[in-house]
DNA sequence: TTCTGAATCGCAACCGATTACATAAAAAGT
DNA sequence: ACTTTTTATGTAATCGGTTGCGATTCAGAA
């Protein structure tokens, strides 16, 4: 209602009998304005209520200070925890963030890079939907030499520069546990192999079969979408595999939570009859019964490094097209859904 | 690297031998523009790469477009939910949205509206952190004329427009079902109790308790602090206590997910020995065990509400100023937790 | 007292889009 | 053929800071 004009620095200017000019330097503590200026002016901007126009700023100087982020999506303590990692760094440097999420669909994925890049975000900070392939609609950063970086689900172009764990080796690991645990015949649920994380699981799961001598059967890979309705099918097309397998290794930890579910619903006993290993120590992994064995691995570090690089970029301190892949450590932690020996 | 200038209408009206103006209003679909001339713009548009200034434009028309979100966490599915019912609406009615997240704590949640001010946010759209205590720091937008419209978590001061569930309800129908199950000593977790939504809730657990004849017993009362560790300790606590409540209302369902894990291990049965309420239908109530009774409400009707009052005030199609409260419907999820009788 | 350089500050031109007002051209009316 | 509308476009001011360059002031040196 009421809104009384804004108060620029102008009417500062004018109160106090000095130029704008003046004015906009003492705000930024320029050392060619006077100490007893710049109070003269600070008291003032605090009694007439001034605040600074971004869009006069960002107008002039082309730089908004401001950092895009597009995850695939929020409900999650790996997400959260990243973004917390992005903005400790991000505040300490004095940008701005912008949060967006894609749903897990490439068309609002593309829809908010291209909002980002409108709103010219300084730099941009990206992990993959779900169904992306193919990083078209990031050229437009690209071609305006803005820097991007992507984390955890990437695209692996070679061009970008990606923040990652080895997804290779927590699948060798996850799948070398079971195999101690006197797993002999290990199913794998996992999602779109075009999905590179899900991709690099998988392949170390077939990896650590290779090396001990197991063999690879096709039909114990299943192809999840990481929905609740998904997870429940991919249960149930494990119960009618002939025999059973012994073990799961299962990448993503709602889906294993909601298989268990399942599971224990037809009579199953875990880990007796069936291992069950997850991935990303969500917070559910730690709820269910028994607790699931899981990777591990810090969403804050990755976040952290993620806006560490892009700022270390933009300040010019360093420059991330000399670094391609920066990983981060992950461990295995195990609970009781694998532990077969008791 | 690379960057080329930006190209502005000033570079598109040369290239087409006509002023500014004329590509200003093309590109706003005027009426006085003749088809012929739009199109040509359009052309020169996609062949030069133009993308439009929002700082020049927001300068000029001293309108941003946009609202600012700030919820108190993002890791929950229904505030997941309700960012997609806000975003559904405002997307729809072509203003972007930023969302910010507090961490539960006052002086984040200040900062984020310190903040949203100042990058000019047209309405603002808020659930308030778990420590906030009086809404001096959304002064500056009630001063400005900035619209303002609280979920869920609101504070109780008349002034400001509210949706909100009916909390009292719910936390009479949760406890209210815990008696009909023949609980006689239900105990109440909850959380600070200058949030309304807790102190709600337990006012309707104690006016079930009244209506029944039931003793209000104030050691009963446990308060918690929503983290892990604090659940834990609340667990603990009920463990003491002597002789052990039959019922729980327990009004955070991770809280409650994380106290069940408790009771289980200090061999207490769910629901024989102890039956659990809930608050919120999270993901997770559905894949503890036993699945678990808890109070369903719309995170999306909450958000589309939220977002198409603040929408509907800003185009002035109607005033929040002559609404004060929205109620959204609820309901109890009646699930194993709670079912004594079998 | 005059001169010199450092310390302060002002002038005015941007940044890119919007828009009230004026104008020119084309269509319609008499 | 000439005036009146209508349609289509141009002019120029404006939004609120920023900043290169020039001007002024003043203390200390000569």
């Amino acid at each position: 209602m009421s809104s009384d004009k804004e108060v620029t620095i102008y009417d500062i200017a004018k109160r106090l009998n000095i130029s704008p000019a003046t004015v906009s330097r003492g705000l930024q503590d320029h050392p060619a304005i006077s100490k007893k200026t710049k109070k003269r002016i600070s008291e003032m901007v605090d009694e007439m209520g001034y605040r600074s126009n971004h869009f006069a700023r960002n107008l002039r100087q082309k730089q908004t200070n401001t950092i895009g982020v597009i995850v695939h999506e929020l409900n999650s303590s790996f997400i959260t925890s990243v973004l917390a990692g992005i903005e400790k760094v991000s505040t300490e440097a004095g940008y701005d963030l912008i949060i967006t999420h894609s749903s897990e669909s490439v068309k609002k994925e593309a829809a908010n890079a291209k909002n980002l890049f409108h709103k010219r975000v300084d730099g941009l900070i990206a992990s993959l939907a779900f169904d992306t392939n193919g990083l078209d609609h990031f050229k437009p950063f690209v071609q305006k030499g803005v820097p991007v970086i992507f984390f955890d689900r990437v695209e692996q172009d070679g061009d970008s520069t990606v923040v990652v764990i080895d997804n290779v080796q927590c699948g060798y690991m996850a799948t070398n546990h079971l195999i101690e645990q006197g797993c002999k015949r290990i199913a794998n649920i996992t999602s779109s192999l075009n999905r590179n994380v899900y991709a690099q699981r998988h392949k170390g799961y077939q990896d650590a079969l290779f090396d001990h001598g197991l063999p690879f059967d096709k039909n114990l890979l299943i192809i999840d979408n990481l929905s609740e309705q998904g997870a429940i099918s991919s249960a149930l097309q494990v119960l009618k595999l002939k025999p059973l397998p012994d073990g799961i290794f299962i990448t993503n930890d709602f889906v294993a939570a909601v298989c268990m579910k399942v599971f224990k619903e037809h009579g199953l006993r875990i880990p007796e009859d069936i291992a069950i290993v997850g991935f990303n120590n969500d917070a559910i992994s730690k709820l269910v019964e028994p607790a699931l064995t899981t990777i591990n691995y810090s969403g804050m570090d990755m976040g952290m490094i993620a806006a560490r690089n892009l700022i270390g970029h933009l300040e010019g301190v360093s420059n991330i097209h000399h670094t391609n892949t920066i990983v981060i450590r992950s461990e295995l932690i195990i609970r009781k859904s694998s532990l077969k020996g008791g």
